[in-house]
DNA sequence: ACGCAAACTTGCGTGCACGCACATTTCCTG
DNA sequence: CAGGAAATGTGCGTGCACGCAAGTTTGCGT
């Protein structure tokens, strides 16, 4: 009945990991699992009747807690749903770039990490996608997404360059946040767009419309050269 | 008693200018009206009594229209109120960067043009600004109106760099996008913040906090680099 | 000048986001 | 281990965003 009942055995839920990490405490541990259990319920059941048979009534229902406390976790039904497919994604990538091969271009590293963690997508999360590019507000929601990556990459990027002063770090990450942003729009754009870009120059054709790593690789490649120039200005 | 009393006189109203463009029409000419009386009365009666103490209902009224059309209009109060601020910026910036010196690197240029709409503000803007940060909501709508320059700069850097077909001009207009906004929230942030971008490296003391013009420069900075090898591969 | 088609406005109804105040739980310290 | 400080869950109330289905205005072709 309770969504906490898997975390009930008090004493021995982890053996070895304590030396590493402080205790998380009950607390967090708790919020973690309700925040996923909403995740899950709200994707479970968009996809079982439907985006807009879900009320966030139903969702806090089937997660256990209260509607006002599932206001608590998140701004809007769209966010819940679509972070049921974006969550971790962020932390993922941050970590693929931290552990890069100590003499890696940056900029390689980067996108390399984006376009792994784009592309390995498991069958759920297809069937998740197909659901999402259905309604508009969700469409947004999974866009709006992208910006999560730029808090956990500025702080990799910043170590990378040792620059925690000026605004770099950030800047770029922000930049790779955007690019991906820009590769999901026209990849998830069959056609039929007008004054997208060529507002008055020639008739403005945009989309190559590819795959998504093409598409990844093609919206972060204009970044490069930043990236290579905030790393020559760290090791000369 | 009608927002549209201005335009009332049907007979001459633009005299020279139709030669340049195609005439607007009555309806797009409403539009712009109703959007800007919306704007003006949004912020008047924010400063009037207090960005609390509007309500929905008073701004469609105080413009002359119903609530509901206010909403078509605006998809949140804020939004409303922050856009009698940031309107027309994002053209400005757009046009300051099409009339460029022919040969003028294009990274100076848009950092100028973006450091000079956002230096010129004057008085009633300074005011509204005041007040903007007092509330989180309005701050966060500030913010995000910043990404409102990315498709006008998209356009104009394409037709710059002669590229209507990869990502390039989208992406470095998002990239300027998301510096100016880092640089406004450097700018706005006093101190007290804690692990914004030093996750686990030294101590990470961030916000250099100087003058707005020099954040924004500072900002844009890292994307130079970006801009360079975008315009070496137009003219080599 | 007429009249049709498309665009815009508006009233209504529904579900939602969120502030506030209070009950409950977790955490920490003596 | 007691007890208080701090964080979290919850009920309630208010204003709002937005879909829908008329009613009204504008634009355009004949």
């Amino acid at each position: 009945m309770c969504v906490h009942a898997s975390l009930r055995p008090r004493i021995p839920v982890w053996n070895a990991d304590i030396v590493t990490t402080p205790p998380p405490g009950l607390r967090e541990r708790k919020k973690k699992a309700t925040r996923e259990a909403l995740r899950e319920a709200a994707l479970r059941l968009a996809m079982e009747r439907g985006p807009d048979q879900v009320r966030v009534e139903d969702i806090a229902e089937a997660a256990g807690v209260s509607p006002r406390t599932y206001n608590n976790y998140f701004a809007s039904r769209e966010q819940a749903i679509v972070s049921a497919v974006t969550a971790d994604r962020e932390a993922r990538i941050a970590a693929a770039v931290a552990a890069r091969p100590a003499g890696a271009r940056l900029a390689d590293v980067v996108t390399e990490a984006v376009v792994e963690q784009y592309t390995n997508t498991g069958e759920r999360e297809h069937a998740a996608l197909l659901l999402i590019i259905t309604r508009t507000a969700l469409r947004d929601a999974f866009l709006d997404a992208t910006a999560g990556i730029e808090h956990p990459l500025a702080a990799v990027i910043a170590e990378c360059l040792d620059d925690a002063g000026t605004y770099t770090a950030r800047v770029l990450a922000a930049g790779v946040a955007a690019a991906v942003r820009i590769a999901l729009e026209g990849w998830l754009q069959p056609a039929g767009n007008e004054g997208a870009a060529g507002s008055f120059g020639g008739g403005g054709l945009v989309v190559p419309s590819g795959s998504l790593p093409d598409q990844l690789r093609a919206a972060l490649a204009p970044l490069s050269p930043a990236f290579d120039a905030a790393e020559r200005r760290t090791r000369p």
